[in-house]
DNA sequence: TTGGGTCAAGGAGTC
DNA sequence: GACTCCTTGACCCAA
């Protein structure tokens, strides 16, 4: 079986789990906590309706608490919100949606530098409280492998060193190949010393195969959610045509899902749908989601 | 009122 | 060495 989801937010509705503020507005603790609380208000929304159009995944927004593992962040966020995070938690698990989420390109385990590294460990560690919150043993903190710094091996390396003591964010890590540094392969690799999943990224892998195809890839990667006992997890997405390469496409392109299923060949997966189009780019994949009347969020 | 630029953070690539 | 891109919404400022 084939289970679609889509990031952030949903258009439609529509709903956000992404609201943020401005770090000079951090310290307006009411505007924060209302923000907060709309944004666990709107996850419940687009949990509900996602359960009633058979979605069965949803990535979270890394503003979900915004500024939560920054220093200037005033308060026990565990505390103030632990009752409405347990309850989306509650609802995401008794309606059968898988939840995730997905730091950005500023979270480097594997950098050189130390204050990077003390940085990104505590948004990492921010997840791992956001799920154990929810209570969600199935969540998953996607991640890409970061920087090279001219040395990959030992790059490589230094992730490994840096995350082996984070047991608690083991529990839901997951790695990703990216367009331009790190293969399936060279993630697999590094998931495996971890003892965690890979994550195949469709367009990623073809701008970045690392002579791989994606069959290939995809056995590589797959196998890996065995030992956690979760079903495994892929994202696919299409080039904008008009942006520079790994930038995303309002839709997923036919022939892109073709690739996919045929390299899927009748085997399962959670597949994150990543277009600017969010859950309106699952209608071509036959998910049963009511159609914007006017497409004005088009790119 | 709108539209454009900027905002916590990293790194790689281009010029 | 300066600038750009990767994402999204908030917010400030100029027109």
């Amino acid at each position: 079986m084939i289970r679609l989801g889509y990031p952030t937010q949903n258009l439609f509705i529509p709903a956000s789990t992404n609201r943020s503020l401005r770090l000079a507005n951090l310290g307006d603790e009411e505007k924060l906590k209302a923000l907060i609380r709309d944004n666990t208000s709107d996850l419940e929304t687009i949990l509900r309706w996602n359960a009633e159009h058979d979605i069965g995944l949803f990535r979270m927004g890394q503003n979900l608490i915004p500024f939560a593992s920054h220093p200037e962040f005033s308060y026990e966020w565990r505390e103030v919100h632990g009752e409405e995070l347990a309850r989306a938690g509650s609802l995401a698990a008794s309606l059968g949606v898988r939840l995730s989420m997905h730091p950005g390109q500023y979270i480097n385990p594997g950098s050189p530098k130390p204050e990077v590294v003390e940085r990104s460990l505590h948004e990492l560690r921010y997840v791992a409280a956001i799920f154990d919150a929810m209570g969600i043993s199935d969540g998953v903190l996607v991640l890409h492998l970061g920087g090279a710094y001219d040395d990959k091996e030992a790059s490589a390396k230094r992730f490994i060193e840096t995350m082996k003591p984070e047991t608690e964010t083991l529990r839901y890590l997951a790695l990703e190949n990216d367009e331009r540094i790190w293969t399936v392969e060279e993630v697999s690799r590094t998931a495996a010393a971890l003892g965690i999943p890979a994550i195949t990224d469709t367009l990623h892998h073809a701008l970045n195969p690392g002579g791989l195809a994606l069959p290939e890839a995809l056995d590589l990667s797959l196998p890996t959610w065995n030992s956690r006992g979760d079903r495994p997890k892929l994202h696919i997405s299409s080039q904008n045509p008009e942006k520079q390469a790994g930038a995303h496409d309002y839709a997923i392109h036919a022939e892109d899902w073709d690739v996919l299923r045929n390299a899927l060949d009748g085997r399962d997966a959670d597949i994150m749908v990543e277009a600017k189009g969010k859950e309106q780019a699952l209608i071509p994949l036959g998910a049963n989601v009511p159609k914007l009347a006017k497409e004005e969020n088009r790119a």
